[in-house]
DNA sequence: CACCAGGCAAGTA
DNA sequence: TACTTGCATGGT
C-alpha cells in the first residue's frame, strides 16, 4: 500500500470513530491567533482559561491586546502557565501585526500563504506549528500542521522516520494529499483527538482505540 | 509524589 | 551542528 492511500485509510478511520471535530475551538481569527501561542506546549483547558480572563476583561481584541501593559497580560494569562514568556511572544506578534500590516488583521491574512508564513515565522517566537496553526485554522490556508502527537501516532505505526523533522513530517502530508484546508482541518484535529485519547507518551496502546488494529505499532 | 500538556529559543560543547 | 535547558500552570 502507498503512503497515500495509508494517510487516506487513516482519516477515514478516525472520522469514523470520531466525527467531524469542528476546529479550531475559537469564535474570530484573532481569538484563534491568540490561543495558538498560549497553546504551546500547555494542556487547552489551561488555555480556555487564560481566554475567558481576556475575555472578561474585553481585551480579546488586537487593539485591546496591543495596548496592554506587558505585566497585565501576563497577568491575565497566568493559567496558560510559561505567562512572561508567552506575554512577549503575543506582544511580539501584535507589533508584527500593527507595524507591518497598519493593524489590519484581515489585510495580513489576505496575502498570499507564502507572505503569511513568512511574516509569522520571522516573529520571534512563532516557530512551524504556531505559523501554521493560524494558517490553516485562523486565515484558512490548505497547510498542513504538524504537533508531537503527529510525531508520535505516525512513529508508533511506522509511517514516520525516527530522523524526521517538522518540514519532512509535513511534506508526508501535503505530497500525499489534496491540497484542501478543510481536509487539513479535519486531519489535523483528529490526530490530536486521537493522541489525547489513545497514544500517550506513556501508553502506546488503550482498550478500543480506533487505529490500534490498523497498522502495526512498532518499537512500543 | 511524579509526570504530562496541541513549542520555542537560548545556551553549551 | 547537535544536544540540553528554561519557561509554569493545572490535571491525572
Amino acid at each position: 500500500m502507498s503512503t497515500a492511500q495509508h494517510l487516506q485509510e487513516l482519516y477515514d478511520i478516525l472520522l469514523k470513530a470520531y466525527g467531524p471535530q469542528h476546529w479550531w475551538p475559537g469564535d474570530t481569527p484573532f481569538e484563534v491567533m491568540v490561543g495558538a501561542v498560549l497553546t504551546q506546549n500547555t494542556n487547552w483547558t489551561n488555555v480556555e482559561k487564560a481566554i475567558t480572563n481576556l475575555k472578561e476583561a474585553g481585551v480579546l481584541t488586537l487593539e485591546g491586546l496591543s495596548s496592554l501593559e506587558p505585566g497585565r497580560l501576563a497577568g491575565l494569562i497566568r493559567p496558560a502557565g510559561y505567562y512572561n514568556i508567552k506575554a512577549g511572544r503575543l506582544g511580539n506578534l501584535l507589533r508584527m501585526i500593527n507595524e507591518q500590516w497598519e493593524g489590519d488583521l484581515d489585510c495580513f491574512f489576505s496575502q498570499s500563504t507564502d507572505t503569511i508564513r513568512k511574516s509569522l515565522v520571522a516573529t520571534k517566537g512563532i516557530g512551524p506549528e504556531t505559523t501554521d496553526s493560524i494558517a490553516l485554522y485562523a486565515a484558512g490556508r490548505p497547510v498542513f500542521v504538524v504537533d508531537a502527537y503527529t510525531f508520535r501516532i505516525l512513529g508508533r505505526h511506522g509511517l514516520a522516520e525516527e530522523d524526521m523533522g517538522y518540514f519532512d513530517l509535513q511534506e508526508l502530508f501535503m505530497d500525499n494529499l489534496p491540497p484542501e484546508a478543510e481536509l487539513f482541518n479535519e486531519f489535523h484535529a483528529l490526530l490530536v483527538r486521537l493522541g489525547k485519547l489513545c497514544c500517550k507518551k506513556t501508553k502506546p496502546k488503550c482498550e478500543g482505540c480506533p487505529a490500534y488494529d490498523w497498522l502495526p505499532l512498532v518499537e512500543l
